[in-house]
DNA sequence: CTGAAAGCGCTTACAG
DNA sequence: CTGAAAGCGCTTACAG
């Protein structure tokens, strides 16, 4: 119905040219401060708001970051969204957002559709894409942050999962276990996951512990998943004393299955999990972890990309640090 | 440095018109089937992918839906923004996302600034909110859809949040339970503890349930608030028997504060949640809780906006049903 | 410091 | 069924 005000409309009221009404909205200090007053008062009197998709149109700049996450399911992606959308928001930015749940062709069909809607940069979790989703992004020249890994090439801001997996296997031997166990989401497409297992498993083999194919189980992430992987190694003719998880999703689910079977925690069984999610530290006993700086890292995506954005620069690859934090689980195995 | 690729090159490679590629685009059975393939061969060659800012400017459709949420750190909330999502990909819709972590000011600046992006409309949560919100709205004349709480005028997706303290209170009174607390978020800008609270409060009044004001303590949403919600509560002359929490982060919380101070559950204390975190059916013993079916509503929610969109008729107002889940907090007060 | 004018890349009546 | 042309609402060299 009643149409919104355009900028022609707070220039004429204003008396001035649309050209400087622009030129006080984008570049301020290149108009006189009584004029920008003026246009100040019609745009407040108007309650005018630029058009976003004219400013891209004519910009080539849309003020909108893409992200593709894995899931919101877990608290830990969702605290990188939130620091993410903070920043951006905070520089004038918005944040397109999708999910894909594992499923890489999901993924795909989403960076398809993002890259159709102008973004100025787009966020993606891992360096593991399908092939399609280089050539994409290369040929639509779209300013691409790798998250959560590195990438030799791409410019990535990443926790070293590696050395996660190596936390978690430094500690338990040095309380003493030797028969391990290792809970995982699954492992295809999930390059954060693999390099998890590769630090953990390296690190015990340095030990002199090996690691058998038979003690890792991969189970879908969630509460659920963490039980039955703690079931499928109870099978097993060595159990082990120990338990490495991918995620705390699955080290929570894992420990609340062991006390249901009656196990106790630590003394029968030492649980690592990775996250810090914050049921972490309220469960009895807690769950020694490795803590992720999620939503600074959303936060860094941020900033990296807004940076890259305005000079031109692609941004040098960081990773960021992880920190084991050791609760309830510090028994000696029995 | 390679521009990607334009309208007017696929219409050159196909060797039609611009305005007939655009056609075969959006209105594929107002061009000839053989036309359509030469212009698909076209697009795929290049890798073609319209801009969307033109396309929004040109069309009037940016095909982007703006959601304001409260948090993403509970898992309600992510749920929802997941089924919205989804199903809005679907419909080649993306969805622009923010938070405002229950900031009325954060809220407000980030409503101008989604309004300032194009968006074809908007899912708020809750109907309170800063009257300048209403104005912006009614002045952009952009479709709102009200969820998670119903509104007199705006189309709205609501949960029937009195509905969710009465089921608790029946439970309650049912158990045999007379002395009663409750653990709320914070009742300002909050409409949705409010009417729970006010659902609870009337339902025991009914039965001769007095709830003295003093047995109502807000606390932050988290594990932290229902610890410190209940040992609030256990300070009273009267200890409650039986305690109601605004939400599950608070219901799990005051769980495990319980046990942490040897209280017996639900002997000495019976609790019920709402929304059916996944959690509460982990924990021993259960929570008692309220199913909301969020990830249900913002498909709904996306549903219903594209409707509007396609349609330009207003949707009607609806209310999604809820369901008592009742889980170990099932006995009686000593 | 300000204005007139061209242009961003699409869509969509209007003709034919 | 297809094309030529105008227009969506901004921004930004280019003049002055």
């Amino acid at each position: 119905m009643n149409s919104r005000p355009r900028l022609h409309d707070v220039a004429a009221l204003a008396g001035v040219s649309p050209a400087t009404v622009s030129r006080a909205l984008s570049n301020p200090q290149l108009v006189r401060a009584d004029t920008r007053e003026k246009i100040q008062h019609a745009i407040e009197r108007l309650g005018y708001l630029p058009d976003g998709s004219a400013r891209a149109l004519a910009s080539g700049r849309a003020r909108i970051i893409g992200a593709i996450m894995p899931t919101l399911d877990n608290a830990i992606f969702a605290r990188a969204v939130q620091g993410l959308q903070t920043t951006l928001a905070n520089e004038g930015y918005q944040l397109l957002l999708a999910t894909h749940e594992y499923n890489p062709n999901a993924e795909l069909e989403l960076v398809r559709a993002l890259l159709g809607q102008a973004i100025d940069g787009l966020v993606l979790v891992g360096a593991d894409h399908p092939q399609p989703v280089w050539e994409m992004v290369r040929a639509h020249d779209v300013r691409l942050l790798v998250t959560w890994a590195s990438h030799p090439t791409q410019p990535s801001l990443a926790f070293d999962n590696y050395r996660i997996g190596q936390l978690a296997a430094e500690h338990l031997l040095r309380l003493g276990h030797r028969q391990m166990g290792v809970i995982s989401g699954f492992f295809r497409h999930n390059d954060r996951a693999r390099a998890r297992l590769a630090g953990f498993r390296e690190t015990l083999a340095v030990a002199g512990c090996t690691l058998p194919d038979g003690n890792i189980v991969e189970q879908p992430f969630g509460f659920e998943g963490g039980r039955a992987g703690l079931n499928q190694l109870l099978q097993l003719n060595q159990r082990p004393t120990a338990v490495f998880c991918g995620n705390d999703v699955l080290s929570v689910g894992c420990l609340f299955e062991a006390q249901a079977l009656g196990l106790e925690v630590p003394a029968d069984l030492s649980i690592v999990g990775c996250d810090n999610l914050p049921l972490t530290a309220q469960v009895t006993p807690g769950v020694t972890t490795v803590l992720l700086p999620t939503y600074e890292l959303g936060q860094r995506a941020a900033s990296t990309l807004l940076q890259w954005i305005r000079s031109g620069q692609a941004p040098q690859s960081e990773c960021l640090p992880v920190e084991l934090i050791v609760r309830g689980t510090t028994a000696a195995p029995r």
